[in-house]
RNA sequence: GGGCCGGUAGCUCAGUUAGGCAGAGCGUCUGGCUUUUAACCAGACGGUCAUGGGUUCAAUUCCCAUCCGGCCCGCCA
């Protein structure tokens, strides 16, 4: 086969070759649909993959998520689907990252950790490297164990397979066996995509048995034994050098790795792949050179492919080493799983910012989406078709009666401490129907500690805090301060909070001063800002002496 | 330098695979609601569909060129 019947990794445009005529309005029916087309049998398997390098973060997780969708419409159509994700931690360390990540996702510098002894180990594969945290058995495992309870978190059943143990079982064996006995096949093939494939290349890298690290010099090959010569010699990693030890022995084909350009290829034949979604990064180098590899050295039909691009977060690229990550556990704390799964069903050939100050937007859509699946909005024609094909794809169960306070103003209810005081408000402000009942608003009231910590977090204008100890410098005119005084008498009385918005309004009107004016006046003097709560049913709530001392400007 | 992906309202995004009046939400503005402030209702404003050409009765959509952002083409994954 010719490099022209290639398969464009961008499955997502291609033509219909079917002439298939109904359009889907969810791009993972039009993968499913590619992926049905070859008949495959069942378990279809589905594969995403990343090296246990470091911090696991948000963006990452469309190796998880973009095939969870994928495998979610191909178990509506009565398939049964596996989905594998492979750790790709016999790759060796190349460089040390600046960043890492504790068991429970906390960041920690290179420098709190023995970043010294993990220098020694450049060039080692992740499996063979301690683990910084001496938590796990190994630098690979511990980042294998994030990346495993990140999809938990996601509740996206994966079978996590570890790329090692794959080559220590012998899985990886034959097709390395192969490759070695058609090097001259390889080479042609991938000659084709790396300059560097010269007549001496060699499709593997054994592991050397005196200093550990994957070397590149292979002096012979012995295909039927299982076994390879080699010389430890320097690897050139990223403009550094790590040195090799020099050291020259034999290694069997399970002590050893494949070159990514054909690892991939041959992970493909041992796992049974069907479908695998990737970065854009792998789009015009992996790819192609994998689809033939597979082709053409191989004899096996690669998985249909696709593209996603990816995420910036607040619009810079995430990097894990650099430590400009959010994790998935950072974000469940400020949003719903469903919101995190709607934002990963969105088009993955778009380039999207997943931005935390903007996150209500996010929750807003996301609302405004379940709404249209459950009729309670006019939608387009499109918004609709595609809210009800994808909701349910988006949530544990569908529940017509969930309640969702709108997420700023459940930001806002998180300055109240007191659950009883949050439900009161909410219902007071007509977003907690009567009849609901308590598991209903149990679950609603959930939000507002999300969004308490997304309004925390972004210490944006949600983010109330009540300046009990001191009162905030304001100029106050002095028909301002006679409805300050006058309010406070009010206040001085007892009465609740409704009694005392009202007031604030007559005061305002009295005093024939602009309300607008009074209620900034009110903010300023409890909150330092120019708005905030609804001003009355909050003054209700405070101790009574602190309120009137605080309107009359006296503490 | 070569290839690829993307660019749609202030913001977040649908729509482009198959050419047929430019869309939604939010925000903004105006008006209303006997209490606008964390609302609700009605309406308005908002666009050279990145830019310039071409094909076509008709182009956001197809073709060519250009600009901007990103990715790949060394190594590695």
């Amino acid at each position: 086969m010719s490099a022209d019947e290639a398969t464009s990794p961008y499955t997502l445009q291609a033509d219909d070759e079917d002439g298939d005529e109904h359009r889907h309005v969810f791009w993972a029916d039009r993968i499913a649909d590619e992926i049905a087309a070859r008949e495959p049998d069942d378990p279809i398997v589905i594969k995403g993959g990343i090296s246990p390098s470091g911090v696991p973060h948000f963006g990452n997780m469309n190796e998880v998520m973009r095939g969870y969708f994928v495998a979610a419409v191909l178990r509506e159509r009565g398939h049964e689907v596996r989905q594998v994700f492979t750790a790709d931690d016999r790759d060796p360390l190349r460089k040390l990252p600046r960043k890492l990540a504790n068991l429970d996702g906390e960041l920690v510098d290179l420098g709190d950790v023995n970043a010294g002894a993990l220098g020694r180990n450049l060039g080692r594969p992740y499996t063979d490297i301690p683990d910084p945290f001496g938590c796990c058995d190994s630098y690979g495992d511990h980042f294998s164990a994030l990346i495993q309870s990140s999809a938990d978190a996601l509740g996206v059943p994966i079978e996590l397979a570890s790329n090692t143990r794959l080559y220590e079982d012998g899985e990886f064996e034959d097709v390395t066996r192969f490759l070695l006995a058609n090097a001259d096949t390889a080479r042609r093939v991938l000659a084709k995509y790396q300059d560097k494939v010269d007549a001496d290349y060699v499709p593997f890298n054994p592991i050397c048995a005196d200093c550990g690290k994957v070397t590149e010099t292979v002096t012979a090959v012995r295909p039927e034994a299982g076994e390879v010569d080699y010389e430890c010699t320097d690897m050139e990693a990223g403009g550094d050098t790590i040195a090799g030890c020099g050291h020259e022995g034999t290694a069997t084909l399970r002590e050893g790795k494949l070159p990514w350009r054909f690892e991939w290829p041959a992970q493909w034949r041992v796992l049974g792949v069907d479908f695998e979604p990737f970065g854009k990064d792998h789009a015009e180098g992996s790819w192609p050179s994998g689809d033939d590899v597979a082709r053409n050295v191989l004899g096996d039909t690669p998985p249909v492919p696709m593209v996603y691009e990816w995420f910036t977060l607040d619009g810079k690229a995430f990097s894990s080493s650099e430590g400009h990550v959010v994790l998935v556990e950072d974000v469940l704390e400020l949003l719903e799983p469903e919101v995190v799964r709607f934002f990963f069903a969105k088009n993955p050939k778009r380039a999207r910012d997943f931005s935390i100050e903007r996150l209500d937007q996010l929750v807003d859509e996301f609302d405004r989406f379940e709404q249209l699946y459950f009729g309670e909005v006019e939608g387009t024609e499109d918004e609709t078709a595609r809210a009800e094909r994808v909701y349910p794809f988006v949530v544990d169960e569908v529940g017509p009666d969930r309640i969702r306070l709108p997420f700023t103003f459940a930001a806002v209810l998180g300055m109240f401490d007191d659950p009883d005081l949050r439900e009161q408000v909410a219902r007071k402000e007509g977003h907690i129907p009567d009849d609901a009942d308590e598991e209903t608003v149990e679950a609603a009231l959930a939000r507002v500690e999300r969004a308490r910590n997304w309004a925390r977090r972004t210490d944006n204008e949600f983010n109330y805090e009540l300046k009990r100890a001191e009162i905030p410098d304001v100029d106050l005119d002095p028909a301002t301060e006679d409805a300050l005084d006058e309010l406070a008498d009010f206040v001085a009385e007892g009465h609740d909070g409704d009694a005392i918005q009202g007031q604030i309004y007559e005061t305002a009107k009295r005093n024939d001063m602009d309300i607008g004016a009074l209620f900034t006046a009110g903010y300023r003097l409890f909150f330092d800002e120019e708005q905030g709560p609804q001003l009355g049913t909050f003054l209700g709530k405070l101790d009574r002496d602190f309120v009137v001392a605080r309107l009359r400007r006296e503490r």
